[in-house]
DNA sequence: CAGTGGTCTAGACCACACT
DNA sequence: GTGTGGTCTAGACCACTGC
């Protein structure tokens, strides 16, 4: 088999050339290597939900053969998956498919840290939810959730307060297509992060998001909910989260405290 | 050479076993992988500047008779350091030295961002060198730095504008050893990152930085500085930069303003 | 023990850049 | 054309997990 790309794979190398056709390719068509085929086909996978988080995906050796092509390539495809945290090697057990339903990884997207220590040592964070409404998207929601402004949106307001301490206020958007029926009490009750939820009852995996952070002054109401002084700036957090396929799927705006915590980040 | 390791590697495969010795092995000698052996005598090489920021290093051939390895085993360990930002690999000419000294890098480790468009946009950053002098660390600042309370330290205070705007004031504390003979002449009119500068002039390259972000409000002097009312609230970002082997070299303690501009980052 | 991912090798060929 | 990195294959063996 050293190169005798599967017929059911689009082939896309040169090399073939277009002569079958008799007609000689202008455009070059864009080559693509088989692994990223690979990739895109375990992408599709798991977008349509044939392995659901948590769960292991076939091995190496079975998806070699699904798709006839070899280890190597499926390893190749697999390692990339693996480094966008869509996937998860363990080895000796298998290949999994990423999840926020795991204590390790409980606070992945959460970049806030206390000073002194970490934020696992100041015990599990306390949720209570302000508010929970359905409504209608503004013109500002509607653009970063990819809706149309007035579309039905939920909406939520709830404080996390570390160790007793109310730390950070956030609202949230959520389109009301994909979060139909979800309730204050669910949001409130349910244990663990708010992402396994979403993953768990509707179907919804955050992959990746964006933050765009500001210092700002609390307004009266966001003073009050926090139990800070008006005169206390705080920092914006604005976050869009996706899904696969780069679907926007919340919109989250966080007022953090940053007097005895502060936002981290690595560079590299 | 089915897997007859390179006797001047250090054979840390359990395969070998200790019966040369007389002495069964009791601690597992921590198995090691040949490519991370690669990878840490690349490192090495990297350090030592026996290949410059923006040379190229000897191809993968080149290394894989020098190290008595397969290609396939030098390119895991360079596709590990190319992920790490410390090489760059181009198609067709060879793998490089990753530097600060390019065009398209220029402000890797600036994550500031106008609201609208990009900074690139907003024409070269002018840097105005407000102080240049040699101090001695603080407690803060030497923990910050590894250093001695005491040691000496250079220290600088600069304002960058964008756009003629006045954007970010920055206090910047550098090791004395290390950056000998800096002047604030040279802050100044270097044209191109400071990063770049630090490679160039000092033989300083940083690979990684941390980050604590915090809202604060500006004390009078930096809001003159800044051109801003005393009341609006500022993003604090303290940086600590390190070189190779996680040496910290940099201790930068920024204020940016937030009403025109954002910081950004990215979650994965 | 069998099955999984992880490492290492060797060789072929492709895409890209320079000359 | 030559040399570089990039892809793909095939096969061997190692390390880890759980039966």
């Amino acid at each position: 088999m050293a190169h005798t790309p599967n017929p059911t794979l689009t082939d896309l190398s040169p090399a073939g050339d277009g002569a079958a056709s008799g007609v000689p390719t202008q455009l070059p068509p864009a080559f693509s290597p088989l692994y990223q085929q690979i990739k895109a086909l375990i992408l599709q996978s798991l977008q349509a939900a044939e392995w659901k988080p948590g769960e292991a995906i076939p091995s190496e050796m079975e998806l070699a053969a699904r798709y006839r092509v070899s280890q190597g390539t499926v390893r190749k495809a697999i390692d990339e998956l693996a480094a966008d945290n869509l996937l998860v090697r363990r080895q000796g057990k298998g290949t999994f498919v990423a999840t926020h339903s795991e204590q390790h990884v409980q606070y992945r997207f959460l970049k806030l840290m206390p000073d002194k220590g970490d934020l696992d040592q100041e015990g599990p964070a306390q949720r209570q939810v302000v508010d929970c409404k359905r409504s209608r998207a503004s013109a500002d929601v509607a653009r970063a959730l990819g809706l149309r402004a007035g579309d039905p949106v939920l909406q939520v307001r709830r404080v996390l307060s570390f160790g007793g301490v109310p730390t950070i206020l956030e609202d949230l958007w959520l389109p009301g297509q994909a979060f139909k029926g979800l309730t204050a009490e669910q949001m409130a009750s349910y244990q663990g992060p708010t992402y396994a939820m979403f993953e768990v009852d509707f179907g919804v995996r955050m992959v990746r998001a964006e933050e765009k952070i500001r210092a700002v002054n609390a307004d009266a109401a966001q003073a009050l909910l926090l139990g800070v002084d008006g005169a206390m700036p705080l920092l914006s957090v604005e976050r869009v989260a996706y899904t696969y396929n780069d679907t926007p799927m919340e919109l989250r705006r966080g007022l953090y405290r940053t007097d005895t915590h502060h936002y981290r980040n690595d560079l590299s």
